[in-house]
DNA sequence: TCGATAGTTTGACGATTATCAAACTAATAT
DNA sequence: ATATTAGTTTGATAATCGTCAAACTATCGA
């Protein structure tokens, strides 16, 4: 029961972890008001950081499992995992 | 508009950052589990950990706005902020 | 007044994080 | 084939974070 409990909190940080930063944040909002897939270069433009940078980022949502990740040809699509939100954060998406 | 937004995140990740913590979630989660202010040597029997740690958490989460202090004599009371979590996180505690 | 108690602050340390540039991989187009 | 494009990986670096022990502050009780 206690380990559960523990286990539940390693994701639960980490999936928190993964929100709390500004970059993420915008990223999160970014897909979530468009309501559909966006590929990588899209997003990294409208934040203009280093494109390994937002790699990095993309890296960090998807392995929290907040995102998931479609490969067509030379680019990527991501998507937001928005049933994970509503588990762990319901509302969060909304008030973005 | 961006400035409010951006200002507003700020605030958000602040509060982000506070909750994602395996230490910090235990704190939250007693306080709401118990449904009533604690003092902070109870919470840090409970946790474990260094008395100087369970301060430094307690910083973290006030300086976020999450928690407020009562100070009777040489203790400290401790409460959730429920309203800061319902804005923020609408019902994240009841997932705890 | 003096010792005990509750909590904070400081300084140190190792661990993690965000960022970038450069090198790399894989797919595309000419 | 070769050059271009999209994204990842790999150092490297500076900044932040979590933890502890020790010194400190403030309050209480004898």
């Amino acid at each position: 029961m206690i380990i559960k409990q523990q286990t539940d909190d390693e994701a639960r940080v980490q999936i928190l972890k993964a929100i709390a930063d500004p970059a993420r944040l915008q990223i999160i909002r970014m897909l979530y008001a468009k309501q559909a897939e966006m590929n990588c270069g899209e997003i990294g433009e409208n934040l203009d950081i280093n494109k390994s940078t937002v790699s990095y980022h993309f890296k960090t949502l998807r392995e929290a499992g907040l995102t998931t990740t479609r490969k067509v040809g030379q680019n990527k699509y991501v998507r937001l995992n928005e049933a994970l939100f509503e588990t762990v954060l319901p509302g969060f998406l909304a008030t973005l």
